[in-house]
DNA sequence: ATGAGGCCATAAACTGAATTTATGAGCAGG
DNA sequence: CCTGCTCATAAATTCAGTTTATGGCCTCAT
């Protein structure tokens, strides 16, 4: 039953990316650190537990075979996504000292920060990030005093005695579990139809909340909630096995909606967009590696 | 600099999300058929290794700390891909035998089948099923001669003899990396100026190749790629590092365009959309899994 | 209050898997 | 025909994760 036991480990996986792009089990071997022989071992392992041949052996090096391939693509999204938490740990690790001192908001921390750290290695390599994630308020106070060096919210406008910019343009979505009649609907569902219906939400206080608030008041107000859960993903599990609808930020649930758990159910009347801003203290513009840092998440026109 | 060691195994990730799920290390333990101490010691690694502390531990039970909802949600991606990874390689070994065979093109087969395959398991929960990857031709050969119950091919029309359903549009993405001058223009590139300008691209006779031939015949034709690969990853790969403009599926290169790795280019007068089709041989309707797992993939209106 | 039952931590022995060292065999190219 | 690359095999070693066994802490019910 457990995962674990049915697929390889970070470090064959790694080796087989390695071995696909070096053409040797060896070469990848002195990559890794480790000995040919190891790496043959792990490789053929890898093989007999999945019960297929991924590399093609000759005297003059190794090919993936058309099944190897396949499995080399899956195996980099498991590393890629494990490259975005080693990125998020280190960061977290990181404190006082840390050249580049981050301040966050959970989404932000949680879907889109990894990314830039990744990129941000990669172009400034050595800049060490210590992340503190929280939520809009203490983001704003780290920053004000001097704690942060940069910050990231989500809301409507910036906090006051902070300056910002847009980064990019976040959404809130509706959305249900495929057999939730709302899910076959074709017209968007009216907004004061959205407000008197029972919802799958954040309990009062979340960013979530306050926007989803605020832009339903015009329209008579939330309905008592159908949930009140205290994590995001509580709400997507809740929101998946049919409890109801769930209102969440886009990043939040991009995932489900494209694997089809969930569908998005258009909304009419009501504004459920919302900025993502990078904020710093009034006066002085971000310089050394917060600029890097802010330049690598200018949104694009898209 | 290996990965592997700065990452807590696969095992670790997937009895920290138990504990966040359950609230106690015991009952993860148990979930995942460890004993308590085992959960203990790994929960305690995984925390020394990162530098934070991640579950609050009381006598009734335990809950995880600010950093550890963070951690969590990262691992949870992690975990999500190392799932998507398994439930391919699952398909992939099982063979003839198996009660649902399908044959998919490589880029169906790499980005959108595995997550297919976790809903499939969910909601019908022990259907074998067993993969054959290759290009359009294979796929309409295994299809037409009852080698599979289901095809998947991306193409302007069905191949001869099968009939087929659309499960989804995909589109051909002109890509460069940020520091080409084109990832500033606010204009789309003319069709023509995309015919004439050298591109990287994957060899003669894949389907991408195949349908931005047609689509820019009318505009002066192909001029001589920049690099021709073998692999759409050698391809990414070429882009990202600012060989020059690619052109792939909007599948392979979401990611990039997420973390801004690469930059997507719109062209004006050109179609590059495709349809993603589900093939059967005409007369037979798909029927038991076959018709389980189209029905989960049908597109809806987005 | 006091015992029962949940929770987690610690210690020591055990087990097994991954690794290294050492060696051999096949193929290309000077 | 030797040199240098490739990968495979075998045996010894090392190390990490696990189990078994225990103890402490807290809450709840008697």
């Amino acid at each position: 039953m457990p995962l674990a036991h049915r697929v390889p480990d970070l470090g064959a996986l790694e080796l087989l990316l390695a071995v696909a792009r070096l053409g040797s089990l060896g070469a990848a071997a002195r990559e890794l650190g480790i000995t040919q022989p190891a790496a043959s071992s792990r490789i053929r392992a890898m093989e007999t537990t999945l019960g297929v041949a991924l590399v093609d052996r000759s005297p003059r090096g190794s090919t993936l075979t058309a099944e190897g391939v396949l499995v080399t693509d899956w195996a980099r999204r498991v590393v890629e996504a494990a490259e975005a938490f080693d990125a998020g740990a280190q960061a977290l690790r990181g404190r006082r000292d840390s050249r580049l001192r981050v301040a966050a908001s959970m989404t932000i921390a949680e879907y889109l920060l990894p990314g830039w750290l990744i990129a941000l290695r990669a172009q400034w390599p050595g800049t060490a990030v210590s992340l503190q994630a929280g939520n809009s308020a203490l983001v704003a106070r780290r920053v004000l005093e001097h704690e942060a060096d940069l910050g990231f919210v989500e809301g409507v406008s910036a906090p006051d005695g902070l300056s910002s910019t847009v980064i990019a343009q976040d959404r809130l979505v509706v959305a249900v579990a495929p057999g939730h009649p709302w899910a076959r609907r074709r017209s968007p569902v009216p907004a004061a139809e959205l407000a008197r219906t029972p919802l799958v939400l954040r309990e009062r206080g979340s960013g979530t909340r306050q926007v989803l608030d605020a832009a339903l008041a015009a329209h008579g107000g939330l309905a008592a909630p159908l949930l009140e859960l205290a994590s995001t993903t509580a709400v997507k599990a809740a929101a998946v096995s049919g409890a109801g609808p769930c209102v969440l930020s886009e990043l939040a649930v991009v995932d489900e909606l494209a694997g089809r758990r969930l569908i998005e159910v258009p909304v009419a009347d009501a504004v459920l967009g919302r900025a993502l801003r990078a904020v710093w203290p009034t006066g002085t513009r971000p310089a050394g590696p917060a600029r890097d840092l802010l330049s690598l998440t200018r949104a694009p026109a898209r």
